[in-house]
DNA sequence: GCGTTCATCTAACTAATATTAGGTTTGTCA
DNA sequence: TGACAAACCTAATATTAGTTAGATGAACGC
């Protein structure tokens, strides 16, 4: 039987391994990603692959962790920078801008934990969940901070704020194509993201327009 | 070999097996899901799925073409009710409910779409694609037609606003498990979105907290 | 020079899957 | 009563996937 050692320390066919099998996750889904196609990209035979890997679960547990790791890292690394004086909508751009930028930028790892991690085999799921979980309870308090200054509306429900935005965030996996030359960058993105969550899109400024003031008085009347 | 006939008109069978396949495919994926689960799941033997189906295929472009003509239909039924006079952001509300409402309660074939459309074969997306883009369409019509009234703030990205605002309902099929008791309900989570998205979650009345000033006032002098 | 370990290979195996061929039951209608 | 079709069945097939066993060759210390 194959040992199949499991070095700490990534030897470069293990990494590359990894880097291809991110990839393919990302664009194609674990199920619709065989080792072969893997083995492939990687310019190796199938059976190859178990010399660094038990399984192929082993090489998506082992992605699905990178990927959590990456936007993790990226994410508190920069809002941290910020200092603990910062403007709490600073912090909130900033993590905004991480995320999107692990997700898109960075590398596969954490696109492809985004797209597969509901089509994993249960258990693969449970073995990778409690890192998810550790970032979502960043966020979790990093909105919690921000409500404690005094800078979120009361009465605003911060769970459902935290879902949506990451929601918002995580599906932008599905349109975004870094391939069409340079389509939208990732800070224009944030940019847009964090004007409409923080400061809403409607025009609340500006007079409603004749249509409205006309059904308004028409209501008030009848 | 079998005809396989595809009536326009649905036999209850046929209709059983659709329900099936869409709850299965929004629970586990599409590559996840075998045609014995879904023949299991009707009390049938796989075989006899090919009486009215010719092939895996033509079940999931029929999952996921009633997955978009639901919300489409469901979303432009309630907008178009409000009548032309209607306030734009009491159209956008609406809408927005209307998709929440086609994705987790009416029933599990747009949940489906949303889940499985990206892990499809290539061929039955690019077959189900022209009529995502309508809908698609539809909104983006939306959000124009908002901004025309005056409603929206200028400068603002209607294009990414969708796909923020998209995003943010579709990925709460991944979150969202109505199993829970009444865990929270749809037209909450429609209203917490439409407050996020036209409103804002930033507190922009209260005056920036003491360590804030305090911050500001040192990078005064400094 | 020689044995050992690393990294990969060829070849085979097993289980599962979508699909097909052809039979059986059941109800309807002439 | 008997033809017929609808709706399902049993049984078999082809393909593919993940996985395993064992061989090959290069690199390297002794």
């Amino acid at each position: 039987m194959n040992a199949a050692p499991q070095p700490a320390l990534p030897s470069p066919s293990r990494r590359l391994v990894l880097d291809q099998a991110a990839r393919l996750f990302r664009g194609q889904g674990y199920a619709e990603t065989s080792l072969r196609d893997i083995a492939d990209a990687c310019g190796m035979k199938t059976a190859s692959l178990y010399y660094h890997f038990a399984s192929k679960e082993e090489i998506v547990t082992a992605v699905l962790n990178t990927g959590v790791a990456t936007v993790y890292d990226e994410a508190r690394r920069n809002v941290d920078a910020l200092g603990a004086g910062a403007a709490p909508e600073a912090r909130l751009r900033t993590a905004i801008g991480a995320h999107l930028r692990a997700l898109l930028e960075l590398d596969d790892y954490t696109g492809a934990n985004i797209r597969i991690f509901g089509h994993v085999p249960p258990h693969v799921r449970a073995a990778t969940m409690a890192e998810r979980d550790r970032y979502e309870d960043w966020w979790r308090d990093l909105l919690a901070d921000t409500a404690a200054r005094g800078a979120i509306k009361p009465g605003t429900d911060l769970r459902l704020v935290r879902l949506m935005l990451l929601g918002a965030m995580n599906w932008s996996v599905e349109w975004h194509r870094l391939r069409r030359g340079k389509a939208d960058s990732v800070a224009a993105i944030a940019r847009g993201l964090g004007d409409m969550v923080l400061l809403g899109i409607l025009d609340q400024t500006a007079p409603p327009p004749v249509a409205d003031r006309v059904r308004r008085a028409a209501a008030r009347k009848g």
